[in-house]
DNA sequence: CTGTATCCGAACAGATACTG
DNA sequence: CAGTATCTGTTCGGATACAG
């Protein structure tokens, strides 16, 4: 019987290939690996160029990525410490697709931000309260 | 001063860009467009075929999907009431990228889950408690 | 410099009840 | 059928403070 060699589903709950979309899509990954496109760059480095990211966040993110195998780690026994970040193999194999969707993102933000003005406008019943707000993506300034 | 149309730049904090990334890189809208890659789709549908999708999150990302130009929404006026689903031009154009997602993930999620036990086995430091944790993609191994 | 540990409010997401 | 309204527990994420 033909190990049912089934192809990964996302669109069935417990498939992997769900999680790996999520590690795609996180916000904070694919700056990373945007960042990450020209070469190796220092913990520093990519803390001032992805302009707002916390510390937290950065190292949660590259954590996670290094741990799904995109990115390396490398440390150097200096003082003071110094640690390299890379893209791996795998990660390079994303890289053609997070930059489509970095290109994607900056040639049609205009016509996303029009479309957002014109829905906002004809709402004959302003913004419901509850659930229909869509996910909030004007984000409140830092304070 | 030059209104110079800087081009959109997502590293920045206020780049509109980085919402539509946002956007894109939400679980259930990447989901969502897939679905609706063949053809226009009925609400039910949509939740049938999207497992694990809970009837606020759905109705959500559809609302933010239409604000954002990417999907029309149409009420056919019948009891029982019918609302079909499309992508728009602009929600078509993501297609390929989104389609480009589905593809990496199925495609290299094996060398995701072995990087994962790789990584997850020789941690000589056992697992962080705090912010070291990946962003939870598999249950700590409660101890 | 490169992190780790905590505190804590904000946003998210599921379950449930109700409506046109 | 296709939502909306709430309530509520969970997770996210920023801001310190501190360490190797």
């Amino acid at each position: 019987m033909e190990s049912k060699q089934m192809r990964p589903d996302p669109f069935q709950r417990n498939c992997g290939s769900r999680q790996v979309i999520d590690r795609i899509g996180d916000r904070w990954s694919v700056l990373v690996v945007l960042t990450l496109a020209d070469g190796d760059r220092r913990y520093g480095e990519l803390a001032e160029h992805i302009d707002g990211i916390s510390q937290k966040m950065l190292t949660q993110t590259l954590r996670g990525l290094e741990r799904d195998g995109l990115v390396t780690r490398t440390v150097h026994a200096s003082v003071p410490p110094r640690v390299d970040y890379a893209l791996t193999d795998l990660g390079r194999s994303l890289l053609d697709l997070v930059s489509g969707l970095e290109s994607w993102a900056t040639t049609h933000l205009a016509e996303v931000q029009a479309a957002r003005v014109r829905y906002d406008a004809d709402l004959p019943h302003r913004a419901p309260t509850g659930t229909a707000r869509p996910t909030r993506l004007t984000r409140p300034a830092r304070r």
